[in-house]
DNA sequence: TTGTGATTGATAGTCATTCTCAATAAAAAA
DNA sequence: TTTTTTATTGAGAATGACTATCAATCACAA
């Protein structure tokens, strides 16, 4: 049992709840899977590895591993809600391309430091925060540039 | 005849759509009515003044003020996106709070400033940004002391 | 004033997500 | 281990925000 699983197992004892063969599937999936996925993708991908889980527990099960701090909710993209597994990585924020759907992880510390400051003028107890930049990648910025 | 009422007339006559009473009625309740809404909320403060517009064309009419940067896509919260007018105001960021749903506006000229060299050192061209901080207001941090 | 193409409202459709509920299984108690 | 309690599951129905359809109507350019 993993360092993941266990904290899961603990999450789900400290809750009430109890550990299932289909959260255990759903979590490992979530480990081993694409790093930024969407509930329809991580159901797909259960099954794509022969398991058989409902969507319904699919969609149930997110909010355990949110909780429980194993992901976390990043973007909406097309009114789809799109998570990411944070167990093993650190917090880091999100530049779109518009093009071509890219996503680019960055982390800088001197904008986080920045906004703790700003939590703090405003007394304001920060829970978490999320900065999505849209944009142009650099390939997709010659590409537009090209066509005119 | 307001300055952003004849914007949103000549975007429409650039773009070959026609100057209707419904969306004038939709433009006039955006500029009146509080700063940040759904397209739900707009519908009803549309009807709470006795002007009768469906709820297709509300939706149908958004777009169309975004497009001519009247107002902004800003927060999606539980499911729903928020827009809010931007005509005759500076961009800025968010602080929602997760005990009230009170949302603090703020800006940070070295925030923005640090964003834009950001995006340099990526090559990224920055259409938009959106920072959202998630978070527990004064007042209801102290509440939540209060219940333990 | 007329002709053409855009717009409207009513309503049906879509699609992600949530709910319902009877059958089942996990964990606690015995 | 067996029983009891309670949570969980899958299937499908329901929800709800948003979008598409379409016939009637309207804006506006000529
Ligand atoms: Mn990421
Ligand atoms: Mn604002
Ligand atoms: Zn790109
Ligand atoms: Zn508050």
């Amino acid at each position: 049992m993993n360092k993941a699983e266990k904290k899961f197992r603990e999450h789900l004892k400290r809750e009430g709840l109890k550990s299932t063969p289909e959260r255990m599937v759903i979590l490992r999936e979530v480990l081993s899977a694409k790093k930024h996925f969407n509930a329809d993708e991580l159901y797909e991908s259960i099954h794509k590895h022969n398991k058989k889980v409902s969507r319904a527990t699919v969609y149930r099960t997110i909010p355990l591993l949110v909780e429980c701090g194993l992901i976390i909710e990043t973007l909406r993209c097309q009114g789809r809600v799109s998570y990411e597994r944070t167990f093993g990585f650190e917090h880091h924020d999100h530049m779109v391309c518009l093009g071509c759907g890219k996503i680019i992880e960055f982390k800088d510390d001197r904008l986080e430091e920045l906004q703790t400051q700003i939590c703090e003028r405003y007394e304001f107890k920060q829970v978490e925060h999320r900065l999505g930049i849209r944009g142009y990648c650099k390939e997709c910025v010659v590409k537009r540039l090209d066509k005119g």
